[in-house]
Formats: structure tokens, sequence, C-alpha cells
DNA sequence: TTCCGTAGGATTGTCGACAATCTTCACATC
DNA sequence: GATGTGAAGATTGTCGACAATCCTACGGAA
């Protein structure tokens, strides 16, 4: 054992196995090196993890109800797998919380200050380094825009969406950075333009845009 | 042990300790039995419930994950206290979802079959036996309208924030049933009316009164 | 062959125990 | 009196083991 790496988050508290292993499980699902719809064998993760059982499954719980995993009683667990619909779905859901948040945060007071967060986003995804730290600051990105609006709780209702659609949009980046459209980047850089603008307005029809292109290529699973 | 008392629910999957326990543990907190605030310490909520530390551990992580209660690495749980702020910015959010699920659902085909669930929440409210009850039943109401425009993950989202809801609404409630208001019980059927009219705007207005009665009286703790 | 029942292994659910950490409180020091 | 220190108790984190259940594959009967 003793061969946790601590991700380098200030405020150091001592991790619980429990959060490493949540954090370790979710990654696992996002790199896809747990394929959606794969089952999980308790055991078999706990050697490959170092861990026991108890942690383990506290962590799955906490990932069965953010819904990456689903667990039937009795016969385990598997990785949730994302239908065309579901996407679909999720994208919607994210659309309407996104629009209600720069609708009730624009205009801002201090722009500048405001929009930090999201221009530190959109240059950790120019810096990352591999695909799962371009997607999780692609998360960060979608969350900070949330967050102009001040209301904590739909930050808190924003998460798990964000979360879900992490997994399949992964895929959908990767094609398109293969097709030379760059990561998406680009596309991240308008919305960030159109926040510029301080107008309510333009920021919800730079969103409409933005989820759109988002979603409309879209493997049909 | 073995004085679990299964719950009435169709399709009486073999309920696992960790399923009873979180449900137990959910209508303690909705119930006031466990105050907010309030610390949890595991040994002797076991022994209350008959179950060893295990299955509660992980009911807590659920409930945390839903935002009942809170836990910080080894120093223990407690449930989640809400300030007036949090519950203006819950209902915020209860407004945002539910008024696009109105807004994509109305006008519905067969309005008869799609109200169903609405009209027998509302039933239960009536019926109820208990506050308990009683609130689940309010929180099937408002689950039920959303419902209505048949996104799976909409609900999903939704649910956290009925949930959370649930513990300083069911505070308003009981006020409002002490002041002979009858529970909110003709507030929701003026709903229920407004739904029958089978247009997104006649909702959303009705909604908006709704949403604004609902939160207004709210002690500023 | 196809169907069904039945061992046997595989996997999950639950428990009790131990180690690590936190909290409390008495006591000493300034 | 305020503040720091340390030991004892309380509480959480993790582990390994056992029981209950599920799944699979084999073998027999129609």
């Amino acid at each position: 054992m003793a061969r946790l790496s601590m991700s380098g988050s200030r405020h150091e508290l001592p991790a619980t196995l429990v959060d490493v292993t949540a954090r370790r499980l979710r990654d696992a699902i996002m790199s896809g090196e747990l394929a959606p719809g794969e089952k999980i064998v308790e055991e078999r993760l706990c050697d490959e993890l170092g861990t026991s059982r108890a942690p383990l499954r506290e962590a799955l719980r906490a990932l069965a109800q953010q819904g990456l995993v689903e667990h039937l009683p009795r016969r385990g667990s598997r990785v949730v797998e994302w239908t065309a619909g579901d996407v679909v779905e999720l994208f919607e859901v994210r659309a309407v919380l996104e629009r209600h948040a720069v609708e009730s945060a624009f205009p801002v007071e201090d722009l500048v200050a405001a929009l930090t967060p999201v221009r530190e986003a959109l240059e950790q995804m120019r810096r990352a380094a591999g695909e799962l730290d371009r997607d999780d600051a692609h998360r960060a990105f979608h969350a900070a825009i949330v967050a102009l609006a001040g209301n904590r709780q739909l930050d808190i209702a924003m998460e798990p969406i964000l979360l879900k659609l992490q997994v399949p949009m992964a895929k959908n980046l990767r094609e398109e950075a293969r097709r030379h459209e760059g990561d998406g980047i680009e596309r991240h850089q308008l919305l960030l333009d159109a926040l510029e603008s301080n107008d309510a307005a333009t920021v919800v029809e730079a969103l409409r845009r933005h989820g759109h292109l988002d979603y409309l290529d879209l493997p049909r699973t």
C-alpha cells in the first residue's frame, strides 16, 4: 500500500481512502479505462487499487448517487452506459441551467474579476497535458460560467450533469480534435468572448450555438 | 435485529440493509428526529438501527451525495443545516427546472392520462396520515409535474432539489396548517387546475404564483 | 437436441476488531 | 485569569472473515 499519489490541491486535508478511491474510479470511468456498461467486481478492483472492500464500496455508493455507476442489490455495480437519448436530455438540462445562470448573472458588476475563473479554465484547457486534464478543465469552464450567478445550489445541481456529460463528450472532443478543429477550444474562446460583452442576451445566444454544436455530431449509439 | 419494517412498495426486491438504513435516515432527517446541524455518531445510530457500521456508512455516503448530510474526513457527519439563503436558492433552481419542464411538456397529447400521477399525488397529500407522508406526497406532486416533460435526466436533477427542500418546507407547511390555510392543499389544487388547461403559459403563471407563495413566509433563520 | 435441476464457485452483504485520529479535560505554566 | 500540554476516552477509517445470494456449467430426462 502507501502508493497513493496525492493530487496537488491546496489545503491538503489528509485524504481518506474513500475519497482517493472515488476520485480514481471517476478518472478510470472518464478515461474509459472502465468502459461504459462494464461490470464492476469489487475484489478485482480492490486488488488493483490496493484497498479493502469497505472504502471501495463507500466510493461506489457516492458514484452511484452521482449517476456514474449503477448498483443493483446483490448483483453488483456496473459503469453507466449513455444512450444518445440520455446525452440529448443531459444537454437540455445543462442548457436550461446555464441559460438561467447567465440571465441572472449578467450584467455583472466587475466583469474582469468575475470572468477570471472562466479565463483560467480555458487556459487550463489549452495547457492540458492529457485528455483527462482537458476534459476536467472543460468541466471547470462550464462550472465557472454557472458560478457567475452566485447561486451555490445551482452549482451543486449542475455538478452531476457536467460529470455525466464528461464521458460521452470526451469521445466527441477527441473526434473533433482528430478533424483538426482543435479540441473545441476555439468554440469555448467564442463563448468567453461573448461573456466579455457583459450582455445577457449576447451570452445566451452564444450558449445556444455552443450547446448546439457541442452535441450535434454525437454518435447515435 | 430483524426488526425491519419493509415499506409496502410493489416489486419487493430483497431490500439490502444499506437501502433500508438510508431510507430510515432520510425519514429521521425529514421528521426532525435528526435535527439540522446535529452531529451524527455512527455507533450511536448503529445501536438505534440495529445494524453494524458498514451499511450505515454506505448509507451516509449516499445521503451526503444527495446533500442531506455533510461529511468531513475524520471528524464525522452532521445533518445539513439550511439557511434562508440556501432555501431561496433551492426554490430558484426548482422554479427554473419546473418552468422548463412545463414549457417543454405542454400542450400534452393525452391530458387525462398525463395528469394521473399528479392527481394521485394530490390525493395522497389529502389522505396522508402523518406529516412525513404528506411531505413525501408533496414531493411526489412536484416530481410528477417535472416528469411530464419526459426527460429522465431532468427528473434526476430535480430529485435532490426536492429532497433538500423537504426539510425547511415541512416547517413552513406545518405553520401554514396551523394558520388554518390547510397544508397548502388548496394551493396545489390550483396548480392542478392550471395543468388541466393544457396551456403552457397558464401553467407557468400558476407555477410562478405557487413558488412565490411556497417560500414567501419562510422563517429567516 | 433441448430443457431443467443442481452442485460448485464466484460475488455481494454484513459483521466485529483494530489502528489512527480527534476531542476533551485536567493540570501545569506564564 | 489566560494559555499551553499531555494523557485518556471517544470516534472514525480500514481491514479481513463469514454468511447469504447469485451465476455458471455440468449432467440427466424428455
